[in-house]
DNA sequence: TAATTATTTAAGCGTTTGCTTAAATAAGAA
DNA sequence: TTCTTATTTAAGCAAACGCTTAAATAATTA
């Protein structure tokens, strides 16, 4: 498991120092892995471009997305698992929009494949 | 493969507006989704954020991650053909680095996980 | 030259992912 | 109630992922 690396040049307070800065900071990453582990699709970004200024049901976005309805769900329900959407039920359709809390986010990531977005960008 | 909804309230034309600014803005999303795909996996973000601020080599990184030198190698590669990172060779010792491109991508990224990354993010 | 060190690569394997199909819910409309 | 419509869920499966072990490259050193 461990590394066992008998380099001369290795500066053991140099790596012990690093060490500590990702302990520190290990949480913050893992939680932002998980979302951009969630970005990272092809669907799901789109997805996630798509809502940024409006919401959607599975259907509309089926349509845009020229996909399955029954994969568009499990997508959504993916990105809801993960914090990064929210779902409106009205009557038997479902809406879905960003999270308040994900939004900017969201916003940041996909600002430089839209420059309208851009300058709307947080 | 389609999606056939039959809803009532479905707006056509706003329907084929979202179509085409997807397939406007799809390519950038495409390539963005790519990346972020790279930075969703715990052990690869854990190594941007080590290679933020410093060049670290392969034995250095397992170190640090406390992972075997080959897996590490292996996720050293997925992020140099993504782009990501830029390989120095030093003797037998090959250095990792972000990319330029990249780097402001990866700071933004990380820029909330470290409170001391949002003073120097771009 | 023959060892040692750093890194990469190949093969294997269990897990996860993302899709398809089909069935199950749930909420109108006839 | 019965029949659509919208959505979710379950099951199955091929492909991708991420790790391990072991072998293959390179570059140093003895």
């Amino acid at each position: 498991m461990a590394a066992s690396c008998i380099r001369v040049f290795a500066d053991a307070a140099h790596i012990e120092h690093s060490k500590q800065r990702l302990a520190a900071a290990a949480p913050g990453i893992e939680a932002m892995a998980a979302v951009l582990a969630l970005a990272g699709n092809e669907v799901r970004l789109k997805m996630l471009f798509l809502l940024l200024d409006q919401q959607l049901c599975v259907c509309d976005l089926a349509d845009v997305l020229q996909m399955n309805v029954s994969a568009i769900s499990q997508h959504l329900r993916k990105l809801k698992d993960g914090g990064v959407i929210q779902a409106r039920k009205v009557g038997q359709t479902v809406f879905y929009s960003l999270t308040p809390a994900h939004q900017p986010l969201v916003q940041s990531l996909l600002s430089s494949v839209s420059p309208a977005l851009t300058a709307a960008a947080v």
